[in-house]
DNA sequence: AACATGACGTATT
DNA sequence: TAATACGCCATGT
């Protein structure tokens, strides 16, 4: 047969970007206050692995009127993906200790390494 | 179609 | 812990 739509056969699913993007809102919208999250893990949890730098897009794109709680995603070395000082950086920095989570001047996270493993906990396997 | 860019991840040194 | 290097992927030029 000629040729199939080549749409599927993908182990990853390629979906649109806009599609990607709001499984990716999604989410970060669930991510509970107080605890945060990796780029990678929450790729992974939006069904796209191996796509971090895709969840950093989708949240700059992201419409404000969704009130994401894009400041509870980190890098996976449990710091701030903002460099230091900035003014991104400064208002994530704000909104995390609003919530309790401590964020050194440099951008680490403290109790990043443990709360990324407690929430695995908490969502059950990225499946 | 090639190349550069980025709110990334992991392994290595 | 930090610095480097390399891999990965969607986007824009």
């Amino acid at each position: 047969m000629p040729a199939a739509p080549r749409s599927s056969g993908n182990s990853s699913p390629r979906l649109p970007g806009s599609e990607a993007f709001q499984r990716i809102w999604e989410c970060v919208a669930a991510i509970p206050a107080g605890s945060v999250m990796s780029y990678g893990d929450v790729a992974r949890r939006a069904g796209l692995p191996r796509r971090a730098r895709m969840v950093g897009q989708a949240l700059g794109a992201a419409p404000r009127e969704l009130k994401l709680p894009w400041h509870r995603v980190i890098l996976a070395s449990g710091r701030l993906a903002f460099p230091a000082g900035s003014r991104h950086f400064k208002r994530q920095a704000e909104r995390l200790q609003a919530e309790g989570v401590e964020v050194l001047a440099d951008g680490r996270v403290v109790t990043a390494q443990t709360d990324i493993t407690l929430d695995e906990a908490l969502w059950g396997p990225p499946a």
